[in-house]
DNA sequence: GATTTATGGTTCGATGTCGTACTAATTAAT
DNA sequence: ATTAATTAGTACGACATCGAACCATAAATC
C-alpha cells in the first residue's frame, strides 16, 4: 500500500513520511480534543503541559517557538488560557517588552484531569508498538525535527 | 532532552510521540505552504496528490476519511479546488446522493509544479536520515495510524 | 410499496490559525 | 546622547476548520 509512486526516491520517501505524520497528527488531535472540556482545544493542553514539563515563567515567544507556531497564534491560545484562569501573565522584570506565563493551581488541576481523561485512550493503543520501537521512532523524528528547525531561517 | 517526566510509562511515551508528530506536522505544513501559490493551502495539494496516487473519481466522503478530516472540511477544500479549475465534480452515476471528484489537466499541472517547487526543500533535508530509517519509521507510523483509525468508532 | 432509518453533501455559525501592520521597549550605531 | 535597527507582543482582517442542523437520496423494515 505505498501511497506515492516514487517511494524509491529520497524525496518520495519524505513525502510519504510527512503524509503519515499529517494524518496521525489529525487523528491524535481529534482523540485528545474529544476528551477536553468544551471550548478547549489541543494547543491549550499542550501549552499547559509544556509549562509543567519545562517550568513555567516562559515567555509567549519562547512558547511559540517551542511549538513552531506564529506568535499571533500563541497570543490567541494564551488569551484563552488566561480567560479560564489556567495561567496568569506578568511583565518580565528583565525586559518590559516581554511577559512571563505562570501556571495557576487551576491550570495544574486542568492538566491532571486532562491527562487522566486521555490516559485510557492511550492505554488502549499502547500495545500497538512496543516501547523500544516507540522510543526509536521518537528519536528519529526528533532528529528530523531539529534539522528542519535549524534549516528554518 | 526527554520532554515528559514520565517517559518510562507507556502512555508517557505516546504523549511524547504525539508531541513530536504535532511539531513536525506544523513544520512540514509551513514548509509546503511557503511554496504553494497564493491562496492554496496544504490540504489542496494533498487532495490532488492523493487523487493522482489512487486514481481520481473518489467521492468527497472517501477523501474525508482518507485524511481523517470532517466531511465539512473536505467540502470546503474541494470547493477551493473546483473554483480554481483543478477538479470537476460530477454526480456519482451509481448513487445520486454522492459525487465523484475528477482531476483536470490544470489540476495535474498544478501538482507537478508544486512537487517541483517543494522538491529542493526536501532534498535539503533528505540526508538527515537514511532511506532505510525513514522507511522503518513510516512503517511503524502506518501501523499506529491503522490501529487508531480502526479504534475510532 | 409506505414508512422509517441511514447515508452523502452542503449551509451556517463559531472559533482557530496566521499574515500584515502597528506600538512599545531594547539594543546597536554613530 | 540621538538615531536607527531589532525585538516582544497585540490588533485586525482573511481565511481554514469543524460541529450542528439540514436536505436529498438510498436502504431497511414493516
Amino acid at each position: 500500500m505505498p501511497d506515492t509512486p516514487d517511494t524509491h526516491t529520497a524525496t518520495g520517501l519524505y513525502f510519504e513520511l510527512f503524509n503519515e505524520i499529517g494524518i496521525l497528527g489529525q487523528l491524535s488531535r481529534a482523540l485528545f480534543e474529544a476528551r477536553l472540556p468544551e471550548g478547549l482545544v489541543l494547543p491549550h493542553f499542550t501549552v499547559i503541559n509544556h509549562l509543567i514539563r519545562v517550568q513555567d515563567g516562559r515567555t509567549p515567544l519562547q512558547l511559540a517557538r517551542a511549538f513552531q507556531v506564529p506568535k499571533t497564534s500563541m497570543t490567541h491560545t494564551l488569551a484563552g488560557l488566561e480567560k479560564r484562569g489556567f495561567v496568569t501573565m506578568r511583565v518580565n522584570p528583565d525586559d518590559a517588552r516581554s511577559k512571563q506565563v505562570w501556571l495557576t493551581d487551576a491550570g495544574r488541576r486542568f492538566r491532571d484531569t486532562a491527562i487522566a481523561g486521555i490516559a485510557p485512550d492511550l492505554a488502549g493503543i499502547a500495545d500497538t508498538l512496543d516501547p523500544a520501537e516507540v522510543r526509536a521512532v521518537i528519536d528519529k523524528l526528533a532528529i528530523l525535527r531539529k534539522r528542519m528547525d535549524a534549516a528554518r531561517d
